[in-house]
DNA sequence: TTCGTAAATTTAAGCGGTTAAATTTCTGAC
DNA sequence: GTCAGAAATTTAACCGCTTAAATTTACGAA
């Protein structure tokens, strides 16, 4: 690999001449300018952006830490994401941990404030002590997609109002009809989906509906998770008459528990996800859910991030997303009569 | 940031004692190494990466290039691929190029060589000249999961027998009586899944039936193009008794559009797909599919990287896949009597 | 022709590490 | 008490690039 000295020889001057011509400061002789674009050309020089990245402090990586790749909210997340620091011209490393906070912390203590200028955190289970832990190390740590806001904690963080979700999709069913409801809650990551059970039970009791605990399963956040649940439910509550899943993919899985045992959707059950992921549309029947806005999310939360490298702030900034949308799709009908 | 200056100074020692405490070279006296840890925790410090990169000439970070981080097929690459890196001890980019090829390329030439110490290239539409190009720069780049052997680019990949994959496809559903069958073809990426049409074809041909081109559409490699194609097949020819797609995605789409005509899977139409994704053991019914081994893939392909990046090789080296494997599901079977 | 100033280029000091070679400090043998 | 050789540490160069400051060159005005 060529490297700036070899152009600079070929050229005929010193390396800060073509470094100058690199990052075109206005600063160089168009014939020299000329002379060092040829001598680039014929070495095919490529600017090593590690060295680039030591000299200016600055590497245009950001990270973005996450559980699970797998579970397709993550990837909607990442396209977007992507696309926006692409656009702001950073590299975007993504690192999956696999739901083991011990890996997520391990990619922080590693990249941050070392190999990426700033890192973006989701649902990760890493604790707001885990971070102050390196808030030495001076390079901004976002919390995406946070349950709510945390003044105590001085990390600036995007806050998604999943209570409201809750509260929302719990309303949907009651408009419906529904009293005899079970939902089903992801616990992948500490509490995370705490807050739009919450919400639902909030949205009962303003019906004077109490949600007793028989009717709620913790399960892991995947369709297969949703799936045992569901069959769960079924065989204690035989006569519920609509699910509420905490997200779309235990929904699915959901769905398909329904359908092993012939029972309809929503002609015999109807059933409710939040997030709305791709999924959720093409799913069959298709999914009523409450959307949260995954490309606002993601779009806020990098650019945030993006926005601390370029201008730190003292104060942690905390970034409330819009409310969180109902979608109403094939998944919920009115209560079966005689329910 | 404390650096390892700061931290030497603490020690009363000089960098180089410290960088040798850190990279335990038995070097240094015991006392001396106590020392240096004692102030290393005493700062906090962290050894900033990309000035080790510069010095060491490795990154120890490797980048996986792919086209559509929102195929499900990416993420459970990604998935194992990242496990195998990181126990290896190198960090995964991950680079999404939208299915554009010019992202892709500028993705090459910006990181390889200079930001990660190879690159793993996964149908992304990259030509083998444009990685020629850049092959003055010495980091290596593998292409994950190619179609086929091609010896004429000198450039490492991973060959998956995608004709066989095919093959196996057609002859099962051949073995369950089906003869007019319908083919949809994803052409997310220059032809990449052609092979998978011709060992389609073949297996029929050795039954001596033809694919008739009419029974065969060419859409986008996602659940929409699946769909749509199966809508444009059943409007053409609605007496066909089998639908093969080249992967899951596209299948899923298309038990969509059948379900949405009220057309039951199998009794009605078998489906059968390619890959076996995480979706083929979800959906209901669940998805005969040729198991294309993604997780062999993945392995194989990071391995084969992370080898030829610690021991350059000559000669390109070429690993094949084992063949795809028949994975029977509820989405075939025997075709409809009278049909 | 001579200056003064602006324009162009070079010098040289980092960025934060690694590492071969040089130097100093210990050992133990004689 | 000397001294050779091993052990421990330091020196200093380097990785490839950036950039402020110093230097040289060019050019128009006096």
């Amino acid at each position: 690999m060529a490297t700036l000295s070899e152009v600079a020889r070929l050229a005929g001057v010193t390396t800060a001449t073509v470094s100058n011509v690199l990052r075109n400061t206005q600063k160089v002789k168009p014939a020299t300018v000329q002379k060092v674009q040829e001598a680039i050309a014929a070495t095919g020089y490529r600017p090593n952006l590690m060295a680039r990245a030591l000299a200016e402090g600055k590497s245009s990586m950001v990270a973005l830490v996450l559980p699970d790749i797998n579970n397709p909210f993550y990837p909607e997340f990442v396209r977007v994401a992507e696309r926006v620091a692409r656009h702001r011209n950073y590299f975007l490393m993504v690192c999956n941990t696999d739901e083991r906070p011990d890996i997520g912390r391990a990619y922080l203590h590693q990249i941050a404030g070392t190999l990426a200028d700033g890192v973006l955190v989701l649902h990760t289970g890493i604790s707001a002590d885990d971070i102050n832990e390196l808030k030495t190390r001076r390079s901004p740590i976002v919390l995406a997609s946070e349950e709510q806001v945390d003044l105590a904690n001085r990390i600036p963080h995007v806050v998604v109002n999943f209570h409201r979700a809750g509260e929302i999709a719990g309303q949907h069913l009651l408009d419906l009809g529904h009293q005899r409801i079970g939902a089903i809650v992801g616990c992948g990551l500490e509490g995370m989906q705490l807050g739009r059970l919450d919400g639902f039970k909030s949205a009962l009791s303003a019906a004077d509906i109490t949600l007793d605990d028989a009717m709620v399963r913790n399960v892991s956040d995947t369709v297969a998770g949703g799936h045992e649940a569901t069959d769960s439910l079924l065989e204690q509550h035989p006569d519920i008459t609509a699910i509420f899943c905490t997200n779309d993919l235990m929904a699915y899985g959901a769905s398909q528990a329904l359908a092993d045992r012939g029972i309809r959707i929503p002609q015999d059950i109807s059933l409710i996800g939040i997030t709305d992921i791709q999924l959720a549309r093409d799913m069959r029947p298709a999914l009523t859910t409450v959307a949260l806005g995954i490309e606002q999310v993601a779009t806020i939360s990098i650019n945030l991030l993006l926005d601390l490298i370029e201008n730190p702030q003292h104060e942690p900034t905390i970034v409330h997303v819009p409310d969180p949308v109902l979608v109403v799709r094939a998944s919920t009908g009115p209560v079966r009569s005689g329910a």
